[in-house]
RNA sequence: GGUAGUGUGCCCGAGCUGGCCAAUGGGGACGGGCUGUAAACCCGUUGACGAAAGUCUUCGCAGGUUCGAAUCCUGCCGCUACCA
């Protein structure tokens, strides 16, 4: 590919962003020709990236691909004091070893959208310079922002305006992180809209520094798998970029239909026309463009075929429960059947003349936290034997090696007697 | 330091003029139905043991009052607000 313009760079970059400050700086920069720094800060307590992470990554890669450089901060000293903001979690501080474990996992899993090698790629603890500073550096690093200024942050608006509390230590984070911004001379930071203020202060203290203020990029936040919220580890509706094809097939299967484009839109390079053909044509099968949305997805992370072999088990299992079409011989409950079966193994005791106690084995094979879960799950047509729904909890049933134990649509078991 | 309030099941949150409270309701989770979907919607389940009757453990912690306490009293701990 040949080098593209600054004015077509531009408009790759500005795409999807949902701010940026500014974007005539922004260009001037381009223009200058010299390889940017481009800044993102790491949080190193949360190793588990979900596709929510990537969303700013994916933008960080367009400007590695563009010849500019990533430099990726990771936040070991902020880490380190803690942040009580979090309320009734107290946040564990983390040791040197921790960080450095977390970091790793980080990479790991961020070299799956970015450029890691070298001259395209630096990374930076903050402690490196947050750590030496003196009490006297701090409060002149203070004296650079105003009271004022600092409330205009939104969260701390809210707060304040709530009556709730806010620890002088909070005020230091947009510093320390702006601080970063100096250290490493960054000329662009990328962020999520959350971060938007944070990023913002670093443009001020770059200029009390003598540096040009760094381009500011905020790109939107992914909405979750429940449609409603930020797409986050705590909130539990997210996909981990190290899920399983299976799962993240699943769960991106089951996103709300009007999310699908910015699904598209936010984590996959589907050219704008073909979005929209996938998502507001007359007659779309929402579910056919879903589908093409997971597996564009899941051969980012895994492979084209993963992606495939997702799609296939999941319309295996999930698709033709009214199909009766099995010519070939294989039952329907068969060809229903997910590719990995976990197999657990029976012990003697719970075999009493090649019958089992139904509770017992739903137990033993589920994890059920106690016996009266497992009663209730049968007593809801929840557990089936081989495709047959155990009625009575208190019948033993036949089972042998190779049964298939099934707890509701989507668990399955291969037992195996002892 | 002072004053007031608060602490309930996975989470939020009723109950707190003592028994009918294993504890209303919502969220979540799980099961079933329906569906293009593991979405939406509808129904059900949601402390443990027990076939059941029932028994046991649970309402910050420790004691106390009572035939009987999540509910009253005492002490302790935590959280929150206001005042200093």
């Amino acid at each position: 590919m040949s080098k593209p313009t600054t004015d077509q760079q531009l408009e790759t970059l500005i795409r999807g962003c949902e701010h940026c400050y500014t974007v005539e700086e922004l260009k001037k920069r381009l223009d200058s020709g010299k390889q940017l720094r481009v800044k993102l800060g790491m949080d190193p307590t949360a190793p588990d990236l979900t596709l929510g992470h990537t969303v700013v990554l994916r933008k960080l890669r367009q400007f590695q691909d563009m010849g500019h450089k990533a430099v990726l901060i990771i936040g070991d000293y902020t880490a380190r004091i803690g942040d009580p903001s979090g309320k009734s979690k107290t946040r564990p501080m983390l040791t040197p070893d921790q960080v450095k474990e977390n970091a790793a996992t980080y990479m790991k899993q961020a070299g799956k959208v970015l450029d890691l090698s070298e001259g395209k790629f630096e990374a930076r603890h903050n402690s490196e310079w947050l750590e030496p500073m003196t009490c006297a550096d701090v409060l002149r690093l203070m004296s650079q922002m105003t009271v004022a200024r600092m409330m205009e942050r939104d969260t701390f608006a809210t707060r304040q305006a709530a009556g709730k509390e806010i620890f002088m230590h909070e005020l230091l984070y947009p510093l320390m992180q702006a601080r970063d911004s100096v250290a490493i001379e960054s000329d662009v930071e990328l962020g999520g809209t959350d971060q938007t203020f944070n990023n913002l202060c670093g443009r001020d203290l770059q200029r009390h520094a003598g540096q040009p203020p760094q381009i500011v990029m905020t790109l939107p936040l992914l909405v979750g798998t429940d449609g409603k919220m930020k797409m986050s580890k705590s909130m539990g509706n997210y996909v981990a970029v190290t899920d399983t094809p299976t799962d993240m097939f699943g769960k991106i299967m089951r996103i709300p239909d009007p999310l699908m484009r910015s699904y598209f839109e936010l984590l996959t390079d589907t050219p704008e026309e073909k979005i929209a053909a996938l998502t507001d044509g007359p007659d779309i099968n929402p579910r056919d463009s879903k589908e093409q949305l997971a597996k564009t997805v899941i051969a980012q992370y895994h492979s084209q075929d993963a992606a495939t072999a997702a799609a296939d088990e999941f319309k295996r299992v999930h698709g033709g429960r009214r199909s009766s079409s099995s010519a070939d011989g294989v039952s329907d409950f068969e060809a229903s059947l997910p590719d990995d079966i976990p197999e657990i193994d029976i012990p003697d005791a719970m075999i009493e003349n090649g019958k089992a106690d139904p509770i017992s084995i739903t137990v033993h094979c589920f994890q059920e936290k106690s016996r009266g879960v497992a009663k209730r799950l049968i007593a809801e047509s929840g557990i089936r034997l081989n495709g047959e729904v155990i009625q009575d909890a208190q019948t033993p049933v036949a089972i042998k090696t190779g049964d298939i134990l099934q707890r509701g649509k989507r668990k399955f078991v291969r037992v195996t007697l002892r």
